[in-house]
DNA sequence: GACCAGGCACATC
DNA sequence: GATGTGCATGGT
């Protein structure tokens, strides 16, 4: 449940500290919405240096006999992912870790991506047939997380983020509590902000940059932006 | 050689 | 609903 924290607390004014810490994020690094799916797939508790390795081994693969992930303009070709068998697709990925486990994931969400909406990252983002959310959670493999971070970095809804981050910056600073569910934590933030993607876009990969910087398992507070929440 | 990293599904209680 | 476990590579 979310800590007692002031229902005051100012957590625009917490973005406005991060961000002129350390200025625009420029998230999600990828070259295509689709790429964004695939790298948050790819990243499931995992550092985002293995992911991008294994982009990289996905982009290297120019094999002469079969067909390129590439299209001609340099974007992940979504049928490519959807034709592939998951083993060579495994072999591939394998530098981002649980690569058995991430290869059936993806070829689950293109399976979903070709039923559903013929393989158009368009009609999926579109569609008004019911929460495309609740739909994307019933897919094998996607999270919350991976959930809200396609919705939010490739669709630019605004779905707020959690992340082991998230939880460890805010519950140091107890403004919510170390055992809050991913919802509630979600529901923490998305009360108290305008629901603005651009806005949610930016607040998380701020997170993530202190929480890499100064709240790793040994923090350090001393320089960290955040600080000041212990004087308040 | 531990420990960690931008989770999730499944089993068990 | 809470807790434990498997999944795996590469950096520190």
């Amino acid at each position: 449940m979310i800590n007692p924290s002031p229902p005051s607390v100012d957590l625009l004014k917490i973005y406005h500290r991060l961000y002129t810490a350390f200025g625009p994020q420029h998230w999600w690094p990828a070259a295509s919405r689709f790429e964004v799916i695939v790298g948050a797939i790819l990243t499931q508790n995992t550092s985002w240096k293995n992911v991008e390795k294994a982009l990289k081994s996905l982009k290297d693969n120019t094999p002469s006999t079969s067909q390129t992930p590439l299209l001609e303009n340099g974007e992940f070709n979504p049928k490519w992912f959807y034709d592939i068998p998951r083993n060579q697709l495994a072999r591939l990925i394998r530098a981002s870790g649980f690569y058995n486990l991430k290869a059936s994931r993806l070829k689950a969400f293109m399976t979903f991506l070709y039923d559903e909406y013929g393989g158009a990252l368009d009609r999926m983002f579109l569609d008004t047939t019911g929460p495309l959310r609740r739909k994307l959670l019933k897919v094998s493999g996607l999270g919350p997380e991976t959930v809200d971070s396609i919705l939010l970095y490739a669709g630019d809804k605004p779905y707020f983020v959690v992340d082991a981050y998230t939880r460890r910056v805010f519950s140091r600073h107890a403004l919510v509590n170390e055992k809050a569910s991913y919802s509630e934590i979600q529901d923490f933030f998305m009360k108290r902000l305008p629901l603005n993607a651009s806005l949610f876009n930016e607040y998380h990969a701020l997170i993530v940059n202190v929480g890499k910087k100064y709240c790793k398992t040994k923090p350090d507070c001393e320089r960290c932006p955040l600080a000041y929440l212990f004087n308040e």
